[in-house]
RNA sequence: GGAGUUGGCCAGGCAGUCGCUCCGGUAAGCAUGUCUUGUCGGGGAGGAAAGUCCGGGCUCCACAGGACAGGGUGCCAGGUAACACCUGGGAGGCGCAAGCCUACGGAAAGUGCCACAGAAAAUAUACCGCCUGACCAUCAUCGAAUGGUCGGGUAAGGGUGAAAUGGUGCGGUAAGAGCGCACCGCGUGGCUGGUAACAGGCACGGCAGGGUAAACCCCAUCUGGAGCAAGACCAAAUAGGGGAACAUCGGUGUGGUCCGCACUGUUCCCGGGUAGGUUGCUCGAGGUGUUCGGUGACGAACAUCCCAGAUGAAUGACUGCUCAAUGACAGAACCCGGCUUAUCGGUCAACUCCCGAU
C-alpha cells in the first residue's frame, strides 16, 4: 500500500494551471464547497485551494478549512483520476464543524470520479 | 467568611497513528543541482499574532538656506532610539477606604455661536418691587395717611434661566449700591519652600466679570515624502529599439529606363523589461538569571541561551483517557516600542472595608 503523503507536486501552484482548470472543468457542488476537476496528463491527482476571504472572512477559520481539504485529499488521493482538482468554498463552509466537512468532501470525489472516469 | 481595589502569570493536559515546513547530519539516485527520494536529530504562532491609531529602525526618492502654509502635541520633571507611551510629582474631581478619573496652556488679543424662558444674554438693561418729587382724589382720624397720573433714584428682594456685574456679615442710606470695613474669592507685585508644575504667607487694588477654544483663533513646541507589492539581482516567450559583421545578390514600392531613396535577409552583441524565480528574511534598542545604582519608569556590569521564517502561504487530522467542557478571543508575513479593541475560565500576591470568633 503506498502511504498517503501531500508533496509540492501534488499541489497546484501557478496562476496557469489554475486556470486551465476554471476554463474546462467537471463539477460538483453542495452547500458547503464547489469542486471542479479536469483530467491531467501528469502521473497523479493535484489538488487546488481556492477559499476566498469574502467567503471565510476570519483568517484561523479559513486555515482550519484549508487544512481539512488537504487532509481529506491526501487520505483519499490514492482512489482518485488522474487530474487537477480545484476546491472552493461555499457559503455555509464556515459555519460548521469538521466532520461534516469531510463528509462533504468524501462525496464530491466519488461523483467527479464517475464524472471523469466516462469521458 | 463576605464585598472590593491594584498588579502579575497560564491560555487544557497525556498517549497512539497518519501528515506539513525549516535547519543540521547521513545514505542512495542521476538529470550533478547547494536537486530528488529515504533516514536520524532538532525548531515551528499570540497575549492580543488583530485594528493599522502613534513612535522608531531599515529601504528608495527629494533636499543650498530661510519664511509661510498644513499637520501633530499641550500642567511639571524624569525615562527612552523615539512617542500621543511609561514613571514620579502638582492641580481639580469621584469613592467610607484601598484606589480611580482628567485634550489639565490662553475666553482681561480678536471673531463667531448660545434654542426656550426672561424686562434684559452684553456699547447692557428697570417687568414686579423698594424709595422719592410734583399734581389730583379720598377722609368721623387732615397725616411722616391711602390711592391714581407723570417724572426721578435703586440692583438689596421677587420672577426667568445652565448662566444676570463675586459671597457672608456689619456699617451706611430716602431706599440702595464695594459706597465704607472685616473675612473668603479674584487680580497685581514682592517674599519663603520647591529643579519645576505649584504651595504658603505679606502688601496693594474695590473688582476687571456667563459658557463654548474635541468653533475659528492666539501662544509654546515638534514636523520632507512614500513604503518590504520598499528596494536589489537573474530572466523564457512575443513585439519593438540601438550597434557591429556578412550579403550587397535578390524581392517590393517610386520610375519609361538607369542611378538614387525607402522597406525587406542572416549571425552576433547591447540596453530596457513582462510571466516566473532569487534575495531582502530574521541575532534583535533580543530573551533569561545574578549583582549594583535609582522612590520608580529604567540604566549598568557579568554570566548564559539562539527561540517560526511560510510565499496558492507550514504547526494539523483522527482515536482513547482526563477536567464540568466539542468548546473563549483569535493565525506571524520586514522588524521592534507602545496604544486601542476582542476574550471561556483558572491561579498567585499586596492592600481596603464589613461581619464573626479569640
Amino acid at each position: 500500500m503506498r502511504k498517503a503523503r501531500l508533496q509540492k507536486r501534488a499541489r497546484l501552484l501557478k496562476a496557469a494551471d489554475f486556470n486551465r482548470v476554471f476554463n474546462k472543468a467537471k463539477r460538483s457542488a453542495d452547500q458547503y464547497f464547489t469542486v471542479l476537476a479536469r483530467p491531467n496528463d501528469k502521473d497523479l491527482p493535484r489538488l487546488g485551494l481556492a477559499i476566498s476571504k469574502k467567503r471565510v472572512p476570519l483568517a484561523v477559520t479559513r486555515n482550519r478549512i484549508n487544512r481539512v481539504i488537504r487532509e481529506s485529499f491526501r487520505h483519499k488521493q490514492h482512489g482518485l483520476c488522474r487530474a487537477d482538482y480545484v476546491v472552493m468554498a461555499g457559503h455555509q463552509c464556515s459555519k460548521t464543524n469538521n466532520r461534516r466537512l469531510f463528509r462533504s468532501l468524501e462525496k464530491h470525489w466519488q461523483k467527479l470520479n464517475k464524472l471523469c472516469a466516462k469521458s
